[in-house]
DNA sequence: ATTAAAGGCTAAATCCTTTTAGCTTTTAAT
DNA sequence: ATTAAAAGCTAAAAGGATTTAGCCTTTAAT
């Protein structure tokens, strides 16, 4: 590594105190002349000389580190760290990654972790309900900010998509045409992710006054099997040819394509899909898939900064709601 | 945090040396009796102990983290970042990450900036030349592993997806179908993964006695916008119905396909699109398009492999070169 | 000439762990 | 009864930065 304080005192011919007081611009405070201060800052330059941040991390008791603890690093997750990294970056934190591939017990493992590892805060797509919270954020002493997935509370921070409005548009489109036979094809049950998209949905059968019928609803899992599996059911158990299929994330997205694909390759001459999340080559599928895009740059933008709020401007928790992007093609 | 060394001692009624000598299993070295090692025992399990990290990266000058660089958390590095981070931690290692989106003087700022943060050790998707690195090298005392991306030389360790022999399959499979005429839409003309998928291109159209023309070759960069521009010189410059056309990378795809939405929506009907990288949506497609599937996973491990051998057995660097999957659809 | 204030800097403690060198007590050997 | 060896433990240093309390010198005021 760098030179020491220490090493750097004994070049400018002054005690360690005085480098450090120097460089950390208490030179007036002190009285620290502006010969010697000038002297030091030189001698620095000179070295190049970058404080050892494990020994500032102990002393300080703050590592500048942020843990994000998400359930995958896929296309909208993926984004999302990406962006809150540079975000992280500018402000001089660093961000340590860890993926749950939602399990709970993953989550929590992950979680004391990265406490153990003297994060200076939590970004977390959590599992976990009120209590399970309640739980870990009276043992863990450092500000959490939920992400993508939020827990009812007034005092909890987070950042999520507006997952039921967007629903709410993009089902009401399809009434708006006319369509009454919809299918919801959903994610974790307890999520809120889940239970905001499903009752988007319910809210625009209701508003356009369709029926909802609960056989038409099934919420399995996030993974691209449950999409085959939830598409599955509803072709053999339901019916041969339902009117519309609304996947509420895109890897359920390819997991009724895929099932599509094996048993069902004429499924869109009669079947409209439309799904949560975006992807660029959905515009190339015939026919084209309404989506809803989810703001992931905004997202990740938001969760930083209110942590750093807590972190350094002494803001107390914020809720955002970022408002997705409807895609028509 | 939890309880200190300190305060075990005082509860243990023995010193702190004491303490850290049972918990870090040196009793017998230091013929600590059974009966004062259980007892501390007990009372760090009863407490649930943990050893402050920072404290200890301080004392042993190892941090237990790995830098992760790479260009962006898209579905190929994010698959890649997911898997290495779920490796490293089984073996107790944390990954901090960043990302370079391809830019040469972030990547060298990021490299400072992690190696100050006392990383042990680094996994880079690299965009430097082999005297860039040879400089690097010199300055940063830690091992690197490149990943995705090489730089010859036999003392640099790397894993790398074999771009050559994934881009010679698959381009053969078009040529021995009768196809002639082949655009190579390129990434980054320096990087290995360009020029090892442009040698497989030459390669296989060599053995296969078709002719290959300069002016069919075009490496621009591996952005969206790229892909649409390669593909727009195509066939506004060179021909307005290409046989076929091989990407070099998704992204490049998803350019081709936007240009092709936009200004031709025909091109399929009679031009073969072939790309480097999958994506489960290309099963969607009509027609198919064929691909080389990286294998993420399998970089992604045997990186963090060849690091931990590095870091804790001693190993020396090491070289892997991994099959892709070619998928016909 | 004395005292108070200001100027300029530093010793030492602190954060927490690991590790070296060594101290004291007990046991065994002669 | 000595002495040597073994048993059982600990003080203190080290790692590198920050910060508190305060020391010494010079200048200004009475």
């Amino acid at each position: 590594m760098s030179l020491s304080l220490e090493e750097l005192a004994l070049k400018a011919d002054v005690s360690k105190t005085t480098v450090s007081l120097v460089l950390n611009g208490k030179s007036s405070i002190y009285r620290i002349s502006k010969e010697t201060e000038n002297r030091i800052l030189k001698i620095a330059k000179e070295h190049n000389y970058k404080p050892n941040s494990i020994a500032r991390a102990l002393r300080l008791n703050k590592s500048l580190t942020i843990g994000l603890i998400i359930p995958y690093l896929n296309r909208h997750f993926g984004r999302v760290a990406e962006v809150i990294e540079q975000n992280a970056r500018e402000l001089g934190y660093q961000i340590i990654i860890a993926v749950t591939q939602d399990c709970l017990n993953t989550e929590h493992d992950l979680i004391e972790n990265l406490y153990e590892r003297n994060v200076d805060g939590l970004i977390l797509a959590t599992m976990m309900n009120r209590d399970q919270f309640n739980d870990l954020s009276s043992k863990i002493k450092i500000p959490i900010v939920l992400v993508d997935r939020r827990i009812d509370g007034d005092d909890i921070a987070w950042v999520v998509s507006d997952d039921e409005q967007g629903t709410y548009e993009l089902v009401s489109v399809l009434c708006q045409e006319g369509v009454k036979d919809i299918y919801f094809v959903g994610g974790i049950e307890k999520l809120s992710t889940s239970i905001d998209r499903l009752n988007g949905f319910k809210k625009a059968l209701l508003d356009q006054g369709v029926e909802c019928n609960q056989s038409k609803i099934q919420q399995i899992g996030y993974a691209v099997a449950d999409g085959y599996e939830m598409t599955k059911n509803i072709i053999e158990r339901f019916s041969k040819t339902p009117e519309a299929i609304f996947t509420s994330a895109i890897t359920l997205l390819e997991g009724l394509l895929q099932y599509a694909k094996e048993h069902k390759p004429d499924l869109f001459s009669y079947t409209r899909v439309i799904t949560y999340d975006d992807h660029p080559m959905l515009d190339y599928l015939q026919p084209p898939i309404f989506s809803v895009r989810q703001n992931a740059e905004e997202i990740a933008k938001k969760s930083f900064e209110i942590m750093h709020g807590i972190l350094e401007k002494n803001r107390s928790f914020a809720q955002e709601l970022i408002k997705p992007e409807l895609i028509l093609r």
